[in-house]
RNA sequence: UCCUCGGUAGCUCAAUGGCAGAGCAUGCGGCUGUUAACCGCAGGGUUGCUGGUUCGAGUCCAGCCCGGGGAGCCA
């Protein structure tokens, strides 16, 4: 047996795939199936003139996604999209599928998620898979390269702290636990066994969010490095991002191919990225050159609705004398178009309430999701945002030795709209410093004591971050939504299949 | 939790308050080195649920259920 993968190492010679029925035509005498395995999908002819009556009646009988062995003869050929074909001399079918229900048309959202088992098998989701695989392996190879140490941190956590995020509440034998929220606070203490380490796990949050960038169960990588400032964590994100971006690029074009993806957007992808602290990101959100931004916008969004529009009334008076073909083309045009138009009807609505957003903004708020899309709109790289607020962000976040009203934390927002995909910071390492914050964000001591500990023993400065698989991933295949960036995602009300 | 859009054939969608339809998929027939092929014929419906208004409700009203994406929060 042959991958399909390998088949242009196998000119001329007959070769045995076993596979999947993607797609199928036929014809009186001879028929095309386009066969999957996996790892490629490849065009199969069975001939009626080349092989027996016994193989003709399969050919003519195979259905969707139903599973077969082909023998033949690999070819060179360019009328077949992947310039190899099979000339089928040989099948075995293994199964007859019965009435596939993805077919190779339009699916809504809801039904193509509630058939996840198979929508995998599809082009596209196939393509993002693999593209999700080469970053998960090329951030493993980016840390052990580096010397760190992959070390895990317990899904299971006793005590409901750290404040901000809501969490999935479980039983632990009779005691109340918490699925993790992140493995940070343990990723700390392994640092200060190990010096460098990185956790890789999943992570649960039970807020009710129901956006295109938020699972309920998501993956993230969490490095924690010891003897490590805030410039140098900023650094090592910045290195890991451009890493990932040149592993895709260089292995899996063909996916990104199948995506779509603008490659000259990834291309730009390289270091070194602007760094922004909070303070001077107000100021530019506030600035003229954002608020002219906002104008342009409303303008050429308002030009290319009008533009879309006239289109589409004249297709639509084109339409009922069209050759059949041409209203195929048509309906397809209108189908883009009002995607199109409900993307900018949208951004429309939502010119005003950021630019009163950004009016609003003073020094002291956190940033939020709009006013993050301004900012990244002005960059074509990721941007780093550094030193919020203290009062923005979380307990453990170390003190800027130059203002005290300030953190030495990160966000770093992907382009194109696409937000937060890390967040990261130096971890406070005075103990008293520590009990006074956890005093005021009015957590419990006792559950922090090891934490504490962490301090009291050998303290030095350290840093880490963590960074969203599902959020990277949905940003380098250029996705609309995270759901599709994880085999079988989990949204808040969706726990099948 | 709030705002907003939606739920009609297996799928994607039409249908001024007035006979529930089309394309695709499926089955049968035809035809072509086909590229989501194409052409012809056929089968396929509790219009999300409950109630209301009306001579008449897929359409209007109320409540509920389910889904989409946005706010808050976050990776």
């Amino acid at each position: 047996m042959v991958t399909i993968s390998d088949l242009s190492k196998h000119v001329g010679q007959t070769v045995t795939v076993g596979g999947w029925v993607y797609n199928q035509r036929s014809s009186k005498s001879l028929v095309f199936t386009i066969l999957r395995d996996g790892t490629g999908m490849c065009q199969c002819i069975t001939s009626e003139t080349d092989v027996n009556a016994d193989v003709w009646e399969a050919a003519n009988t195979l259905t969707q996604e139903s599973s077969l062995y082909v023998t033949g003869v690999v070819q060179k050929d360019e009328r077949s999209l992947s310039g190899y074909e099979i000339h089928i001399s040989d099948m075995k079918i293994i199964q007859i599928a019965e009435n596939y229900p993805i077919t190779p048309k339009d699916h809504g959202i809801e039904f193509l998620q509630n058939n996840r088992h198979l929508w995998l098998r599809s082009k596209r989701q196939w393509a993002i898979m693999r593209v999700r695989n080469e970053i998960v392996f090329s951030i493993h190879r980016f840390f052990q390269e580096r010397g760190f140490m992959q070390l895990d941190a317990p899904i299971f956590t006793g005590n409901a702290a750290e404040g901000t995020t809501t969490l999935f509440e479980t039983k632990y034998f009779d005691q109340p636990a918490y699925l993790t929220q992140s493995g940070q606070l343990y990723a700390e203490a392994m640092a200060l066994a190990h010096g460098r380490v990185y956790t890789f796990g999943p992570t649960f949050r039970a807020e009710k969010s129901k956006t295109r960038r938020h699972l309920t169960e998501f993956w993230m990588v969490e490095p924690e490095m010891a003897f490590f400032d805030l410039d140098m964590d900023m650094q090592l994100a910045e290195e890991m991002l451009c890493y990932i971006v040149e592993s895709v690029l260089k292995n899996k074009m063909e996916e990104m191919e199948i995506l779509g993806r603008d490659i000259s957007k990834l291309e730009a992808i390289k270091g070194p990225f602007p760094r922004i602290s909070y303070t001077d990101a107000i100021e530019l959100l506030k600035s003229d050159k954002t608020r002219d931004m906002l104008k342009d916008m409303q303008l050429s969004r308002a030009e290319e609705l009008k533009a879309l529009q006239t289109e589409e009334k004249e297709i639509t008076a084109e339409f009922n004398n069209a050759k059949k073909g041409r209203k195929f083309q048509i309906e397809n045009r209108k189908k883009e178009i009002s995607v199109r138009i409900s993307e900018i009807e949208e951004d429309l609505r939502n010119i005003p309430v950021w630019k009163e957003s950004v009016e609003n903004l003073k020094w002291g708020d956190d940033l939020g999701g709009s006013d993050e899309t301004l900012l990244t709109m002005q960059f074509d790289k990721p941007i780093m945002v550094h030193r919020y607020p203290r009062e923005a962000k979380a307990f453990y976040m170390k003190k800027d030795p130059e203002n005290a009203d300030l953190v030495l934390c990160v966000d770093v927002l992907a382009p194109e709209g696409y937000g937060e995909i890390i967040g990261g910071s130096q971890r406070e390492d005075d103990i008293e410093e520590m009990l006074t914050q956890i005093k005021k964000h009015e957590l419990d001591e006792k559950a922090f004591e090891w934490y504490l500990d962490l301090r009291k023993y050998g303290s030095v400065p350290h840093s880490g971050f963590g960074l969203g698989i599902e959020r990277t991933v949905s940003w380098i295949c250029g996705l609309h939504h995270v759901r599709e960036t994880i085999p079988f995602a989990r949204t808040l009300g969706r726990l099948y299949p």
